[in-house]
DNA sequence: CGCCGTTATTTCTGCCACGGAACTTACTCT
DNA sequence: AGAGTAAGTTCCGTGGCAGAAATAACGGCG
């Protein structure tokens, strides 16, 4: 991987980081507050922010609305988020999705654009092409993070992705060829999980798991403030979990798996085996949300094997928040009845079940978390 | 809690804290070596190391079998275990298991007491007189731990203890009180996991899991080096996890969950249902290791639902190792073909399970918990 | 309106932990 | 015995940080 330390961005020292992170993690903060957070002097704080504020990372937010106490006012800082800009995008098995954010995540352009093939320099090629076109549309990307289904080694070489059937690719350093651009690679739920963990609902949370439905199934757990991996994070473990006895079977003949209940394909098939009639899944939600009996019946089916996986995880991971993901998501917003009943069934009755958020669905979002990693990447220095 | 500073511990500096707790996690090191782990100059650890020589807590170890290598033969340190003990409890139900430990946690003497009553106070006092039975056993100990198993503070009350029909006991205090010394307290699985992770099967591995079965179901797990606590960690959670859809059913009304399949009670039940005949737990297993039919099925029953709650625990909290421990533990021994190949099954083929390693089972296992915990308080000074 | 209390921020000074270079020690190998 | 090697030691110099004191920017009060 290439890494061009872009201008504007000083070397930090430890501390330095530490402050700048925190004030890109958790918005305007003034220096007595990131002392005491950092556990530094206020002293101390002045002398590390000036190169901070000097080098246009930071700026002294104008506090319109100030608080009313005694006292001088404080003056928060805040990054300046426009400064640097980053592309993220998620490859599907037929279909790249593309967005451009700024340093804080926020999406400022996107795309995308079919696959024609699933090998690699043909997906490469037209990743580099979304890129460009990306790159067009916003301020000049400082690196670029793509995810991917499948088992990304650290050094951003796929090591096997089923949807595209890869094993082995150098996805980075192909990327990196053909866009000549610093490129990172990581897997997808592992994407989300970190955007969810830097700039959506896990923010100020340092445990909490995210469950992805969609064209799989995927968690992702945070525990520590850091992500969970280990040498089989990435391979869809949970994708095979038993959820409910009676049910379908998936493609590797198991019996009512988190697969066989909630992806997206299994709720069509499931429509499809009791109606003869063929919906496409936001038409089944559509309808079950309406009150037609099969596509509510499957639904609720698959919101209660939901909610039995979400106590698998509370019990296991034990996370603050549990946080829906995946373009599947609405899923659990049409099920959420019989999601909380169950989830509340499964952990114990003294024990008030974690709170459960529904992100927004689409694989826009999908994008912003391969962006995300991207910026981390960027501002962690690695 | 009293925490008096014994002699013999110096207050240490954040790099010297780091120093003495490589020493004493992971034996006899080196400075050289030492060096390399902290990431400091060697310079700077002899300077650090010097006081701790000095107030003899660490001494330089002879290393007799001396490597044959080039160069100045290295000089080991290591901690002087003698110089500090501590004494560990475990109160069940009716009975307090009691050890007393060296600073490296082996275990010195051990001693049990039945409990007459579960009234605090009663408690209370059976387990004072116990510790000063073991005070008189060994030398003179540094701070005492307790474990229980139910919801513990971190300020050491009680917040619910099931089996002892407790909640909101101050426990830490009325010990103190009666013994005059440093007590801490803590609930029976993270104790457990805790001294698993610095002096067990789990040291060296930053992410791992125990799975505890007895009396009851209990789950330890350590991620990023750091056991995972929340609010509702120690409430039993884990012990209704669904396992087996056809199987029997617990106190609760679940049916097949952990307790109901793992519990040693309701292994015992099963077998005398199908038996008429009442054997109790270690018998069962001896009949099942013999091959008797009913103890067979039972039992492997039983690892099967280990198993599917080892898999469980390993696609959502990715362990480099399970740990089963518990007084029921040798059911694992027993019953390991069939739960190694149930776990196995249950984690994706392209995935190598984590090693499943059997603790020594016993009570007095748990007391050494409790020991960890107060050595643990002892060496990072909280 | 000016003084006072309060809190944020800055400036300045000294300490001390750490790294780096140069040595010393204690081995093995030839 | 001498060369080679690696561990451990000594000795500065640097630099990051805390602490104290000064300064700034309010709101409130007589």
């Amino acid at each position: 991987m290439t890494t061009t330390r872009p201008a504007g961005w000083v070397p930090l020292t430890g501390q330095a980081h530490r402050v700048a992170l925190e004030v890109l993690l958790h918005g305007p903060l003034s220096r007595a507050e990131l002392a005491r957070r950092v556990e530094m002097s206020p002293g101390s704080l002045t002398r590390l922010t000036r190169p901070l504020l000097d080098s246009g990372l930071l700026v002294e937010a104008d506090d319109a609305g100030a608080d009313r106490r005694p006292g001088r006012p404080s003056q928060p800082l805040d990054v300046v988020a426009d400064s640097h800009h980053f592309v993220g995008v998620k490859i599907t098995g037929d279909a790249a999705y593309g967005v451009v954010t700024t340093l804080r995540a926020d999406v400022v352009a996107r795309a995308q654009a079919p696959l024609r093939d699933a090998a690699p320099e043909a997906v490469a090629a037209d990743v580099a092409d979304l890129v460009d076109r990306l790159t067009a549309l916003a301020p000049a990307a400082t690196a670029v993070g793509v995810s991917v289904g499948g088992h990304v080694l650290p050094d951003g070489t796929v090591r096997r992705a089923p949807f595209l059937g890869w094993s082995d690719v150098p996805l980075t350093r192909m990327l990196a060829e053909r866009t000549g651009r610093a490129v990172v690679a990581a897997n997808d739920v592992a994407a989300l999980t970190e955007a969810t963990h830097w700039f959506g609902e896990g923010r100020g949370h340092e445990a909490f798991a995210v469950v992805t439905v969609g064209a799989g199934v995927g968690l992702g757990v945070v525990a520590h403030d850091r992500l969970l991996t280990g040498p089989y994070a990435g391979l869809g473990l949970i994708g095979h979990h038993p959820l409910e006895p009676g049910g379908p079977v998936c493609s590797q003949g198991h019996r009512g798996c988190a697969e066989a209940m909630l992806t997206t394909w299994s709720i069509e098939r499931q429509v499809a085996a009791s109606t003869g009639a063929s919906l496409p899944f936001e038409a089944v939600l559509d309808a079950a949300a309406a009150g037609a009996t099969v596509p509510r019946r499957v639904v609720d089916d698959a919101g209660r094997a939901l909610g039995r996986l979400l106590a698998a995880v509370t019990n296991i991971a034990l996370p603050e928040v549990l946080v829906l993901g995946g373009e599947g998501a609405r899923l659990a917003s049409v099920a959420q009845r019989v999601l909380a009943d169950e989830l509340r069934a499964g952990v114990d009755p003294l024990a008030e079940p974690p709170p459960v958020v529904v992100q927004s669905p689409g694989f826009h979002e999908w994008a912003r978390g391969a962006a995300v990693v991207a910026i981390q990447t960027f501002v962690l220095g690695r």
